[in-house]
DNA sequence: TTTATCGTACGATTTTTTTCGTACCTTTGG
DNA sequence: CCAAAGGTACGAAAAAAATCGTACGATAAA
């Protein structure tokens, strides 16, 4: 009869802003110690490490990480895949932005010229694929 | 000496949820009354009239928005343009989730098959254009 | 062993965001 | 004039997020 604390995983939740930098800081950089990741947040603002800690705690207690405690030194690591994580993220703010329209979103991005020659060609080259895949 | 309350704009700021939700209403149907509003937002979750007006009252403050004042029954109208807004946050979404790559954005959102077959042409069609135009 | 260092636990406080109640105008119809 | 309907103003409370201080355990060096 497991009653912890919290509740498990009802599905994705929005991370908060706090959450999501210190997620950045573990996609990058993988398994982390608090003391590492609070060094990568302070190269951009000033955070004390208990507030980095609380905040990697309680990102356990919602299960959106995760620690191997068995030194004395926790490593934390991410539960949830990082393409899973990212694609509901990404689909949240096409839906909110861009009411859905993934198109208008890639046009915008194109447009704002923020994609690099061969990011062009990449895409491109996939475009092409998906044409001849779903095919009607 | 303008000493009024708030400060102007010292650039962009990200808008909470609250406003987000306030601006996608008035981004699809334009300029629109509190009530309006508030109906709208009502139609995803219960919100009372007055939270929904001391929101947008709050972003009359924060310069977010402006209201027609001369009748009895206010008009509140977005002040910065919609493409810069988007543009604003988009840019943020593609550095905090994807490193600044806007391609690896992409990528992911056409493997997730949200874009439709005319968004892919439309979207071959403008690279097709980039490519000629961006010779180096 | 003693002290300094590095770590975690966790309650409490602070700050930010959101929601709402209450007071009070205006307009309209009896 | 009076009441009902529909508006705005705005302080304050509630909720959510973020920050920190303090207590304390383990380790390492002197």
């Amino acid at each position: 009869m497991k009653s912890r604390k919290t509740k498990s995983k009802p599905g994705f939740t929005e991370p908060t802003n706090a959450e999501l930098e210190i997620l950045q800081v573990l996609w990058k950089y993988g398994p982390s110690t608090v003391r590492f990741v609070n060094e990568k947040l302070n190269e951009h603002k000033p955070v004390k490490y208990t507030s980095t800690l609380k905040q990697m705690q309680i990102m356990v207690d919602k299960s959106i990480l995760d620690r191997d405690v068995s030194k004395m030194t926790h490593i934390y690591h991410i539960l949830e895949e990082e393409e899973k994580t990212k694609s509901f993220l990404l689909n949240r703010f096409v839906d909110r932005i861009y009411s859905g329209s993934a198109g208008k979103l890639i046009m915008q991005l194109l447009g704002d010229d923020k994609a690099s020659k061969e990011d062009i060609e990449k895409i491109k080259k996939m475009l092409d694929e998906m044409e001849s895949g779903t095919e009607e």
